[in-house]
DNA sequence: ATCATCACTGACATCGATTTCAGTTTGGAG
DNA sequence: CTCCAAACTGAAATCGATGTCAGTGATGAT
């Protein structure tokens, strides 16, 4: 490895005189330097640099899921507020796993100058340690309990469980099933409340075996369906409170042969690319996502700007969107009472 | 931030002792030196653990698009790979664009002890400098001119495509275009050469205005099949070699209200995870995608490890699969030719 | 020619952990 | 009780870059 002393040698300078220039100091001998720094190929080393600053210039990122679209549009919105800084992204996958959210988050704080979370749980304590550790948590998609004090980018999943309710209530459903994600995740939990709290304002119960709870993936809103289809009486319209999980009802009412919306009408949150091309087009709640990655990096990048850090938390809390497709009707073919209805498809 | 020395001061013993104790050395004192270490919550710097042993325990992962579906599966295997071990991923997107590549790489070669990267195009060489800097390079999914010396893990693009005219050939079809990836990719060249070659030796010459180039992103395919579409004599049939673009193609027959595959028949590379549930489901060219991604971080850990670093190159060429779902059928609604036809869904 | 001023330079200490080397302590044998 | 080998310990050097500080050299004014 080529050394800052090398180029110091080479040019016949000293070390100290070397690292002024590439600092961009004036310096009487800076040919002889570039010369040296280019013949040799001097790249500094980041862990010396790392040491002398107490800076890694790395952001660390821990996700549930990188397969999950939601998640790597996120990253990816990140990424693009990174590629113009001299941050890199050091990348982790919790699995939905508070334990492995942990010790992730250990191994991270000794590497990275912050951390973009989204909790595995709401109630896991952990994160907050990373305070101890003076490294800047920001959180992007849920939330924890005693995180206010952090800042944040959320979206309004209250707000986006209403607006599904509202939807199927317009269209006239009564008996409305709930496939809601862990209810310990914010996202898990309020989007169920603001759902299954919309309806029975409505004076619409939602009934213990239509209120289910899966954990996010895929195979959780399969196995939900095919137990909703076994029952003696079957919902007329499912709500999936994320995308894996409405691909997993899909497949599910697919396999099993139900028409879709004609015998059941389906409802998810969190947009798909394939959403519009799907059989049918699926209904959902949108909201945005590259968006959300590139806030939350942009706080957290404030944050470590030592003429912006301080301040108090901000808490960005973004609007979801209905977006109308094939996949929800009227209940059993009866018209929708007193609304036209438009399908939108992209 | 505690050091080693303010645990040593603490325990009453030297640094050298502390640190002994910690790689697990015996040493007399280990009561009190542990009980130092959880009261002060002391973790060992990393850039300093960096600077002293040369090893920074990163793996740099470069991919063009880590919201492409496939790139996310592949991270996602790497990922389990490393969890077991002390490696993070450092991950950067290069968006297919060499200039993007070049800037990331000459970055990521002082802070990761390893790459992993799928180059944005075959001819850059600025991927083999990685190797002047002493990082071990591994190549996945893309290769490069002149990188046979790298380890690698790919797939039979050429075979993958081969698959693709038979399936078409089979069915009848002999107005057949491609639509293919960058020309200077690996997958975007050996796709093409194996998809047009075998037509050709079926006596299927593929004219040139069927015979088009995207970048493999969703877009192009979108545009491209309109501009198929406005040919006098459009396909009955289209290849297109990867999963974005075939979702482009998707899209726009849909717009354009072609029904597949009635009047068009469309295959893609690379299945998706809503592969089954599209209108209609789609036939697909399928590989292993997570399974990429173990075996590419397996090979760099290897390098990595002093015992049994050193050997000649490896490369994996994995095979590729069929799937016959519902976008393909004969053309103009005949039969197919001495061929039984099952249409599989999962 | 002399001196004050400014621009620049290099020796050295530093960041935190590890390793070497030259001790010191311990335990057991005699 | 003495001695020796083995086990353990701490001071100091090291990794590579950077900041401090006490200069050295150049420049201009008188």
């Amino acid at each position: 490895m080529v050394t800052i002393h090398d180029v110091a040698a080479r040019a016949g300078v000293s070390p100290a005189t070397v690292s002024r220039f590439l600092r961009g100091q004036r310096v009487r001998s800076y040919e002889a330097i570039q010369a040296a720094v280019d013949e040799l190929g001097y790249w500094p080393s980041a862990a010396a640099q790392s040491l002398k600053s107490g800076r890694t210039n790395t952001i660390g990122v821990v996700v549930p899921d990188i397969t999950n679209p939601y998640f790597a549009a996120v990253v990816k919105g990140m990424e693009s507020v990174t590629r113009t800084e001299p941050y890199r992204i050091l990348l982790a996958n919790s699995d939905e796993s508070g334990e492995q959210e942990d010790d992730v988050l250990a191994d991270l704080v000794r590497r990275v100058d912050g951390i973009i979370l989204a909790p595995a749980t709401e109630q896991d304590q952990t994160p907050l340690h990373v305070r101890d550790a003076d490294v800047p948590l920001v959180f992007v998609d849920r939330d924890l309990a005693g995180g206010e004090r952090f800042d944040a980018v959320l979206v309004d999943n209250d707000g986006g469980g209403k607006q599904a309710a509202e939807h199927l209530l317009a269209l006239g459903h009564t008996k409305v099933a709930a496939i809601s994600g862990t209810l310990d995740t914010t996202p898990g939990r309020l989007r169920r409340e603001g759902f299954v709290g919309t309806l029975a304002k409505a004076g619409i119960e939602v009934p213990p075996e239509y209120d289910l709870v899966g954990d996010f993936k895929e195979h959780s809103g399969y196995q939900l369906t095919l137990s909703l289809l076994s029952l003696p009486e079957p919902p007329t319209a499912i709500f999936a409170a994320n995308n894996l999980m409405t691909l997993g009802v899909l497949k599910a009412l697919h396999d099993m042969r139900i028409d879709i919306p004609g015998q059941i009408s389906l409802i998810g949150f969190d947009d798909l690319d394939t959403g519009p091309l799907l059989r049918p087009p699926l209904t959902v709640i949108d909201r945005p996502m590259v968006e959300q990655g590139v806030l939350a990096m942009r706080l957290l990048l404030r944050r470590l700007d030592p003429d912006e850090a301080g301040g108090s938390a901000s808490r960005i809390v973004l609007d979801t969107k209905l977006i109308e497709r094939a996949s929800t009707a009227p209940p059993g073919g009866w018209p929708a009472p007193s609304r036209t209805r438009k399908t939108r498809s992209r």
